[in-house]
DNA sequence: GATAATAGCTGAAACGTTTCATCTCCTGAA
DNA sequence: TTCAGGAGATGAAACGTTTCAGCTATTATC
C-alpha cells in the first residue's frame, strides 16, 4: 500500500495525499477527511525509508553501547530513550557484548577496533544523526577519531578528543572521604579497581585530597586493587582488616566488591556500621538487599542518558572548537553501612 | 558523497560502481580496483536507506522491550544482537521503560496499549521485517493482533494467539520439586508472585506434580504470594519458618525473593543448606554473591533470543496455519545453598 | 570467415516519498 | 469590469540506490 494507491482510491494526486499526510500544503477540510478515510480504510503506513530519503532527515540516533546486560549501561539508555521519544527520534542500537566476549580483560579492547569501526560505519550508512556511545570504563578510541564528521558523543566515560558526558567520580570521591572525617575516623582503607583504571584514580585522587585536607594520610597498605568482583574485594578486605591498625571504614569502588567487604566484615563478628562503615559505588540494585543495606553513590545515568542525546543535536546545529565535556554531579545515598 | 560522485570520479557509470560495491554484475578486475581506490580516497559510504528502498528489503529487525534495565531482559537481546550480527540484520530497538512508569503494577500495563500499538506503527513504518517482544511476564496482548501481517514474536512470555520462544516454567520446577524429595524432605514452602501471576502457576503446578507423584501434598499455609521483591520474600520466609511443622526446603520464585529467604534464615540462626534448603530462579548476578551461593535456576536466555530472532525469518519464509511456540528447557545449578 | 556466445559496460527506470513550480478558480478591491 | 491575490489542487522532479535491457567488443565454435 503505497501513497500512489491511496491517491489513486481517494481520487485526488499523489501531492495532496501528501500534504494531508504531514499537515504541510493547504487542503480542503472536505478532501482531508475523505483521505483520512481512505488511509485509515486500507490501513496504510507511509515509507518511513522513502520519506527520510527525500527529506535527508533520518531522525535515528545510533547507540553503540559495550554491554547491554551491565545495569548502569541499560539504566543511560532509558534516559536516551526518553529523549528519543520526546523529540520524535528512534534508536538503533547495536550491543558489542563485551562482558562475554573479552570478559574483565578490558585492555583487549583493542582488537575491537574493528568490529567498532564497523559498527560506525553501519550506523553512518543508516544515516544516523549522530552516534552515542555508552560505556562506564575510560577507553582509548582515538582509532576511530578519523574520517567523520557527524556528532559523536561519548556517555559514561572520558576521552580525550572527544565529546563527553559523564559524572564527577573526583568530587563524590571527595565528600566520602569527608563523610568518614566527620565521622571520626582516622584510618581509612581503598578497594579500588584495576591498577591500570583511571576512574580508580580519579576516585583515589578526590578522597586521598579529602583525607589530606584534614591531615590525614592514606599509606600504600590501605589501597588495595580489586577487579570489580565481589570475591577479589573479600580476599582485600581481609588483608585490610589484617593490618597492625586496620581501617575503620572502607571505601569499596563498587557495589560488588562493597558487598564482598560486607561479607568479610560478618565473617569477622565486626558490628556494621559500628565497627566499620563501609561506603560502595553505583547503587547496583544489590546494594539494596544486604544487610545493612549498602551506602552508596548514586550516578545519574538517566541524566546522562538524556543529556549526551541531546549533545547530539546541539553539535549538529553548531560544531564548536572545543570538544565539550559534561560532568554530572553524583549523590552519596545513606544507607545501612554508615553511621548517618 | 553518493554513488554518482564517484562514478563521475572514476570514469565510469552509476551502474558499474554499484556492480562493484555490491559484488554482482561483472566487472573488469582493472575498474574494480580503480572504483574501490576512489571509494577509500572519498571515504563514501551508501546511502543504505535508498539502497533499502529500491531493494525492498530493509535487514531491520523490531525489537520492542519492556524494560532494558531487567538484566534477564537485556539478556535476551544480546541473543537477538548476535543473530543479528551473524545474519546482517540491524535492530531497531524501542524501550517501553515500564518499571519506572508503572512500577509493579503489571496490570496496568493495560493503559499502554496505545504506546505499544504506536512503537508498533513506527517499526513497521520503518520497514522492519519483523517484531520482537521481549517480556518476561505472560500478557494479555491481544489488542494489538488485528491489522498487521508481519511476523510478531513473543520473546520470554506466552500468550494465547502469538508466536513465542519461551522456557519451560513447568518441568524446571517439577525437578526442584524433586530434587528437594530425594535430599530427604518431606516438608516444602513456596514462595511465589503475585497471585495472579501465571508464571507462578506454571511453576507451582510443577512442583506439586512431583511432590504429589511421590506422595507428598502442599497445604495452602506451604504457599505464600510474594511481589518478586526481597523484602516481601523475607516476611514470607518468617510465616513459614513459624509454622508448627516448619518447612525444611524452599522453592522462591526469583533470586531476590530466594535473597529475602536467605536474610530471613540467617537472622534465626539456622544453617543453610544444613536445616534449609533454598532455590531461586533465574541466576540473576546477585545469586552467585549470596553466603552461600544460591542453587538456583538458569533459564536460556541468551538461547531464546537467537532462536526468536531466527523464527522471525522462518514465519517470513512460510507462514504457518497454527502459532508455533519454542519452549526451550532451564537448568538447575546446583550452588551453596542445596546439598547437592 | 561467419555466427554465436559472452564479458564488460552503460543508460534509464524504478522504489515511495516530499516539495517546487504551475495552474485554475474564486473572492474582493479598485 | 478588471485585476490582484490567495486557496486548493496537481504534475513532475528529486532523493540515492539497484537492476533490467541493451550495446559493443572480444573470443570461441564450426
Amino acid at each position: 500500500m503505497t501513497i500512489k494507491e491511496i491517491a489513486r482510491r481517494a481520487g485526488v494526486s499523489v501531492a495532496t495525499v501528501s500534504y494531508v499526510l504531514n499537515g504541510t500544503g493547504s487542503v480542503s477540510e472536505e478532501v482531508r477527511q475523505h483521505v483520512l478515510q481512505i488511509v485509515k480504510e486500507t490501513n496504510y503506513r507511509k515509507n518511513i525509508l522513502a520519506s527520510k530519503l527525500r527529506t535527508n532527515s533520518s531522525n535515528i540516533l545510533g547507540v553503540i553501547v559495550e554491554d547491554i546486560t551491565v545495569w548502569t549501561s541499560a539504566r543511560t539508555i532509558q534516559g536516551i530513550g526518553d529523549f528519543a521519544e520526546q523529540h520524535n527520534k528512534n534508536i538503533l542500537m547495536t550491543d558489542l557484548a563485551l562482558n562475554s566476549k573479552i570478559g574483565k580483560n578490558f585492555h583487549r579492547i583493542r582488537e575491537y577496533r574493528d568490529t567498532i569501526n564497523k559498527e560506525i560505519d553501519i550506523l553512518l550508512g543508516s544515516q544516523v544523526e549522530g552516534i552515542l556511545y555508552v560505556s562506564m570504563h575510560d577507553r582509548d578510541l582515538s582509532h576511530i577519531l578519523p574520517s567523520f564528521s557527524h556528532p559523536f558523543v561519548l556517555v559514561g566515560c572520558y576521552a580525550e578528543d572527544f565529546h563527553c558526558v559523564t559524572y564527577d567520580n573526583t568530587n563524590i570521591a571527595y565528600s566520602i572521604g569527608k563523610h568518614f572525617i566527620e565521622n571520626g575516623h582516622t584510618r581509612f582503607g581503598v578497594i579500588s579497581g584495576p591498577s591500570g583504571s583511571r576512574i580508580s584514580c580519579k576516585r583515589l585522587s578526590g578522597f586521598t585530597r579529602a583525607l589530606a585536607e584534614q591531615g590525614f594520610s592514606l599509606p600504600p597498605a590501605y589501597i588495595c586493587s580489586g577487579d570489580w568482583e565481589y570475591v577479589s574485594a573479600r580476599q582485600a578486605a581481609f588483608e585490610l582488616l589484617a593490618l597492625p591498625d586496620p581501617p575503620t571504614a572502607i571505601f569499596a569502588m563498587n557495589d560488588l566488591m562493597a558487598a564482598g567487604v560486607l561479607s568479610a566484615a560478618h565473617q569477622l563478628n565486626l558490628k556494621i556500621p559500628e565497627n566499620l562503615e563501609i561506603v560502595g559505588f553505583d547503587d547496583q540494585q544489590l546494594s539494596q538487599y544486604s544487610v545493612p543495606p549498602l551506602t552508596t553513590v548514586q550516578v545519574p545515568l538517566y541524566d546522562m542518558g538524556k543529556e549526551a542525546a541531546a549533545q547530539i543535536y546541539v553539535l549538529r546545529e553548531s560544531k564548536p572548537q572545543r570538544q565539550s565535556q559534561f560532568i554530572l554531579p553524583c549523590r552519596l545515598l545513606h544507607r545501612g553501612t554508615t553511621r548517618f
